[in-house]
RNA sequence: GGGCUCGUAGCUCAGUUGGUUAGAGCACUACCUUGACAUGGUAGGGGUCACAGGUUCGAAUCCUGUCGGGCCCACCA
């Protein structure tokens, strides 16, 4: 019955997580067949009335959306920060007696699992292509159904407590539908378009990205300056503007698909030359000098060379004037046939080479190193090329549009507020979404090309200016030739013919993922659900992924359902490593969560995070060690606890058996402390302070329950007066048992643990719930043991004792000698607290007998301490150094002087007086008598020596 | 270039809408193996709240500027 002398985290985690699960506490309650009473039970029906039972709630849900974590992913402490953060909202929530659902799940990560099982295919010296689109998919499936439950696996280690029944998998059937739904629809609301830009391409991994996806980062890169010749001029090129221009480009190699060379029209310099043609040397092809406003003739020499295959810029202005797209590239970035005699190098050897070739002719003029930000793959680190296909692509304005409206409306909130403006700045400035992939795991494009109506892919041969394809062109009409449908279409709408072709490419896996919220509830079909789940409640995540997510979520929300998916967003701080750095595999700086899990516990791990996460979270090792101690410390005092109470009958956890007036003033003290709390941490937990409600409970706990009403009730419980220690074992039962309940969203598994052993110490006919799970959060229960006068006594004690103890060190008294101790009051109240508390006094301070005297004189050898209250005095030996005694009083002296000098300040200036609230005045005259008390002990005791 | 954020004890950070003599954890010093707990207890030392102005009766807190970190966004080659 009693607890284990050492916690065991990992028998005990694994035991409740199991059964819970079993007993289905992770489904919502209505999910569940029998009703589960939330309400704390008492035997006394009159007194209960007066409780409130927290379930004035019921009727309503909290729904909480997960971010799906990858596939491919094993925890890490982002995912251990942002679930135990969740896992702390879900399991408050369903204690309040809310229907809360946590729907789990992960995502496939077309890019990265791909990645991994063609990096295991390389092993054996095959390529995707050799095994083929449906044998290879085969192995992707394989390979998930091995391995793709790691992540989830390691969620409930940490205690998250979602309904795993509703497990998903964005390329589930269910999620699957939901993906060629919303494309369908969106092309049907002419929100879908295919079309010939510049994207974001990886070289490695052969794809397209997302702006999102490619990753900026500024790197300390060359400017190269070269001549490029005027027409019909000849070597050697030394006159600027008359014979040669110079251009400046960070990537020479793009040269290659240059067609203009481009100058601002206003530029007098180079005016001249517009219309006349330069010669691109290496290709000596003949490319005519452009005029652009986009030209900034500041920088560098006011020319730019323009490549629109390779460049954003330079795309947009080949298009205002009319130029041609030379692509130099293949996909894996090596230089194709337009790049002549470079044709078959890489990218960067090509680099290398053309710049050693224009030197040898005498056209490099000079390198200046420049910073620059680059493009990395988000997935596999590799430089982006900025790339001419043909992508499909999301028209993003509207859907912002009504993400916007709904904003201001006050639909969306973000915690804290600061990221409203970068959720709404992204919004604003939101540029279309491309959403092909040139990978095969994910979800293949639900369009259709008929081969005898449209060939090759039906647009691409009619697109011979691609300026017509333009994003805010859409054609309301389907492109002839192409099938969008929600099912498999058998033949061609147009001309009856069965010879179809599935677009080859797959989606971006975001679009899966932006419909999680309400994929996860089963639309497309209108089911139970989604009827009762959606909009859901609250989203928590990292800052990171607001672009790539929460927003997105949002508008297809709104697209599709019409609604927000949620109304809070909560966004956490970034894990990093103590460096600074964010944690990564690659740079080694990671710590393992399961690690800190096997070491210390999943309860140590989720409390050190959640105390430590009001900003971002800069890790190391050692910052789990207050999560573990205090784990201990919990553990110790519930022992402890256990031990006092012995086989006390009737232990409960009902408010209504205490009469406050009757109780000792320790139990009243605790039980207004506690109730003090509670409502605090229950604000902060309402506006997402979690650290800081972590916080107030880890000091209740330690600070007022452990450190001093544990040590108050130790005399009491050995008390002879039979009453007095019944009432204290019922308030150490009574306090501990609530405190189980206020940490168990925090640390779940060691408050189960201990609750189960309090559940049976508490026997009939007490009725608990099941699990601590079901048990009520007592954040909303009446105010009822509120206690001024209590308070104000235990702070006087806790001054008496601590200024014995601060005495016997100074002195230098052992620990062990009994003393007898003189306190000084001239108020007859404090006289009578003292008194009462004598018992408490003598065994905290480690007294033989305490006077209460009105008037005391020192005598011979004593040691003093004052308060504003009370000077107590003890009896000493000799005083070690009085020098050093004289000192600090001296120093005392000075500093309440000051003290009594600024608030005199305060309290005497006329502006004061008149402008601050009456309350700060009153308190403000406390202070001065209070410090004047205070000067005055000093003082004689001063004198004395 | 734009935006956000931070600068408080040796270290890591709290500090609500301005109002106790600015707090905690770790580290440090001294004492304590006392029957819950040494992953502990008691007591103590340690801070011009980055800097300079301003608003105010009153500023760590609000405003402006400066310096110094960090992050995000951005198509200047």
């Amino acid at each position: 019955m009693d607890l284990d002398k050492q916690y065991n985290s990992k028998d005990v985690e694994t035991k409740w997580y199991t059964l819970w699960e079993a007993k289905g506490y992770f489904r919502p309650a209505s999910d569940r067949s029998q009703t589960i009473d939330h309400r704390p039970q008492t035997t006394d029906k009159k007194k209960a009335a007066s409780v409130d039972r927290g379930l004035s709630t019921v009727d309503s849900k909290y729904v909480i959306v997960i971010p799906p974590p990858n596939v491919t992913g094993i925890l890490h402490m982002g995912h251990a920060l942002n679930s135990a953060i969740q896992d702390i909202l879900t399991r408050l929530n369903r204690m309040k007696g809310v229907d809360t659902l946590w729907v789990p799940g992960v995502d496939h990560a077309g890019i990265a699992t791909q990645n991994v099982v063609e990096k295991k295919l390389a092993k054996e010296k095959k390529t995707r292509w050799d095994l083929g689109r449906e044998a290879f998919l085969k192995e992707v499936w394989k390979w998930k159904n091995e391995n793709g439950s790691t992540i989830t696996r390691q969620l409930r280690r940490l205690g998250s407590s979602c309904d795993w029944t509703r497990e998903r998998f964005t390329m589930d059937e269910g999620l699957s539908k939901a993906v060629r739904e919303a494309f369908v629809t969106l092309y049907e609301r002419g929100l879908i378009y295919r079309g010939h830009y510049i994207i974001n391409w990886c070289p490695r991994c052969q794809t397209a990205l997302s702006d999102e996806e490619a990753a900026h980062k500024d790197m300390q890169g060359g400017l190269y300056h070269l001549k490029y010749p005027i027409a019909g001029h000849k070597p050697p090129y030394e006159k600027m503007g008359e014979d040669h221009l110079v251009v400046a480009t960070t990537r020479p190699e793009t040269m290659l698909g240059d067609t203009a060379v481009a100058v601002h029209p206003d530029d007098l310099r180079y005016k001249h030359l517009i219309g006349k043609k330069v010669v691109l040397p290496l290709l000596n092809r003949e490319i005519p000098v452009i005029a652009d406003a986009f030209v900034d003739p500041e920088f560098g020499t006011g020319i730019v060379k323009v490549t629109p295959a390779h460049d954003p810029n330079d795309f947009a202005m080949g298009h205002r004037h009319n130029l041609e797209q030379i692509n130099v590239m293949t996909p894996d970035a090596k230089i194709n046939e337009h790049g002549g005699p470079y044709k078959g190098m890489d990218r960067f050897e090509a680099r290398k080479k053309i710049l050693q070739d224009l030197e040898e002719q005498g056209l490099f003029v000079r390198r200046d190193s420049h910073l620059h930000a680059v493009g990395h793959c988000y997935r596999c680190e590799t430089v982006v090329e900025p790339y001419l296909s043909k992508q499909w692509f999301v028209k993003m304005q509207p859907l912002a549009e009504k993400a916007l409206k709904a904003h201001d409306e006050g639909k969306t909130v973000f915690y804290p507020d600061r990221w409203t403006k970068v959720y709404k700045n992204w919004l604003t400035g939101i540029r279309d979404w491309c959403i092909s992939r040139q990978i095969w795991w994910g979800h293949q494009i639900p369009v259709w090309y008929c081969e005898k109506c449209s060939t090759e892919y039906g647009v691409r041969s009619t697109a011979k200016n691609p300026s017509t394809e333009a994003p805010y062109a859409v054609p309301r009409t389907p492109y002839e030739g192409i099938i969008v449908s929600r099912t498999t279409p058998e033949k061609c709408p147009q001309c009856g013919s069965k010879e179809l072709t599935q677009d080859p490419d797959v989606l971006d896996t975001w679009f899966s993922s932006w419909l999680w919220p309400f994929s996860t509830l089963g639309w497309p079909e209108k089911t139970e659900d989604l009827r009762k789940f959606y909009p859901t409640s609250d989203l928590v995540t990292a800052p990171e992924i607001i672009f790539f997510w929460v927003a997105r979520m949002i508008m297809a929300g709104l697209e599709f359902l019409g609604e927000v998916p949620f109304t809070r967003v909560h966004i956490h701080g970034t894990v990093r490593a103590a460096s600074g750095l964010k944690m990564s595999k690659s740079l080694g700086n990671s710590i393992d969560p399961l690690e800190v899990i096997e070491e210390m516990g999943a309860d140590a791990l989720r409390y050190s995070l959640v105390m430590l996460s009001a900003q971002d979270v800069y890790l190391s090792r050692e910052k789990f060690e207050t999560g573990r101690n205090f784990t201990t410390k919990v553990w110790n005092a519930c022992r402890f606890v256990l031990m006092q109470i012995g086989d006390l009958q009737g232990a409960s956890h009902d408010p209504a058996q205490f009469e406050k007036d009757k109780l000792s003033l320790p139990s009243r003290w605790i039980l207004s402390r506690f109730e003090e709390k509670t409502a605090e941490i229950e604000r902060l937990l309402s506006q997402f302070g979690l650290a800081q409600a972590a916080t107030e409970l880890y000091h209740l706990v330690w600070d007022d329950f452990c450190d001093w009403y544990i040590e108050l009730a130790k005399p009491m419980v050995q008390s002879e007066n039979v009453a007095l220690k019944v009432e204290t074992q019922k308030v150490l039962f009574f306090v501990c048992e609530r405190m189980l309940r206020l940490l168990h969203p925090f640390m779940p598994f060691m408050t189960e643990e201990i609750w189960q052993t309090f559940k049976v110490k508490a026997g009939s006919p007490v009725t608990w719930p099941e699990s601590i799970m079901l048990a009520a959060w007592p954040g909303r229960e009446k105010q009822s043991f509120r206690d001024e006068e209590a308070q104000k006594a235990i702070g006087l004690l806790q001054d008496a004792v601590t200024g014995l103890r601060d005495l016997r060190v100074r002195s230098q008294i052992a620990p062990t000698d009994k003393l007898t101790a003189i306190f000084v009051c001239k108020e007859a109240k404090t006289r009578e607290i003292l008194n009462t508390f004598e018992r408490e006094v003598k065994v905290l301070g480690r007294l033989e007998a305490l006077q209460c005297v009105l008037e005391f004189k020192k005598t011979g050898a004593m040691a003093a301490h004052s308060y504003p209250a009370f000077d107590v005095f003890i009896p000493l030996e000799g005083i070690r150094d009085p020098e050093e005694e004289k000192k600090r009083l001296q120093k005392k002296i000075q500093e309440t002087e000051q003290w009594i000098k600024n608030i005199r300040n305060k309290v005497e200036n006329p502006s004061f007086a008149a402008k601050a609230p009456k309350e700060i005045l009153e308190k403000e005259k406390e202070k001065l008598a209070d410090a004047e008390k205070l000067l005055v002990s000093y003082q004689n005791q001063f004198a004395s020596f």
